[in-house]
DNA sequence: CTTGCTCCTCTAGTCGCTAGAGGAACTAGG
DNA sequence: CCTAGTTCCTCTAGCGACTAGAGGAGCAAG
């Protein structure tokens, strides 16, 4: 209604907690507001809308960095996409190689779970496939 | 040969680099092993069987705190491997829900880098999208 | 006017390392 | 025996993206 929000609403609007807020404002990534006569932190329209941007931006995995790089370029709308572009499509390749590496790390769980014959650890499956690498599928796979 | 390694040799052994080693030392993952004359670390064959495993384990995304559960449980090879197979479940209930999310994440993301149309930000799907939470298909999704 | 909520700043902690400084001790070659 | 190069030692600080808590001030309702 009029426009101005403390930190308590914008957390609310933007479903980012408000010690992230401040934290992101510090970091440079949302611009320091305008303050009350009390020293309070006083955000507009345009900074609720910023903030929606980076909480859905992070929601997407973006890193901060990339997002600074999203927020300059939705500044600039006469500027070619061709970065937002290249952005998306390096995180969506990571996206990928994760959910890859993730797959492989499941197929091995399984095994490791499935084989668990629910005796004594000396037999079990899960230590057993933990303690020998030879055991395993699960060669060079990257980090998940 | 020996049956005596430095830390360096342990580090090519197990493919834990070296201050990493040192490090798991300090939070108690691995005992600290006895010095040569010198100073210097002197592992034995067990030492090197431990981080194996501690390798192993964190290579399949286990976190350090149930690493650490785990090794307790293999030290004690008459118990119940009830416990480790919990920790073996849990982990991979974890990583089932990070595909999922991720696999919806990687829908959006494609349905970005597909819509952009290569033109000015102006109209950039990309931005567009990470803008505007209501065109997206990706509400209440987890962390990846 | 008091209660209780929100806000402020500041520091320190989380996780799992990684990087670097500054120095001591081994190893190989001359 | 000396030297050069490598490996080791300890220590502190930094990464990313927050989160937690202390200690205090403002503000709105009863």
């Amino acid at each position: 209604m009029t426009g101005i929000f403390t930190i308590g609403d914008a957390a609310r609007e933007s479903g980012v907690k408000v010690p992230t807020i401040r934290y992101y404002e510090e970091i440079g990534l949302l611009p320091s507001p305008p303050r009350t006569e009390g020293g309070r932190r006083a955000y507009g329209a345009t900074d609720l809308r910023r903030l929606a941007f980076i909480r859905h931006a992070r929601e997407l995995g973006f890193e901060i960095d990339a997002i600074r790089t999203l927020l300059k370029l939705q500044d600039e709308p006469d500027q070619s996409c061709a970065a937002a572009d290249a952005i998306a499509r390096d995180h969506l390749a990571g996206v990928e190689r994760r959910i890859a590496s993730l797959t492989a790390l499941r197929a091995e769980l399984q095994r490791m779970v499935e084989g668990c014959s629910h005796g004594h650890v000396a037999s079990c499956r899960v230590i057993e496939i933990l303690a020998d690498h030879g055991e395993c599928a699960h060669h060079q796979g990257g980090r998940a």
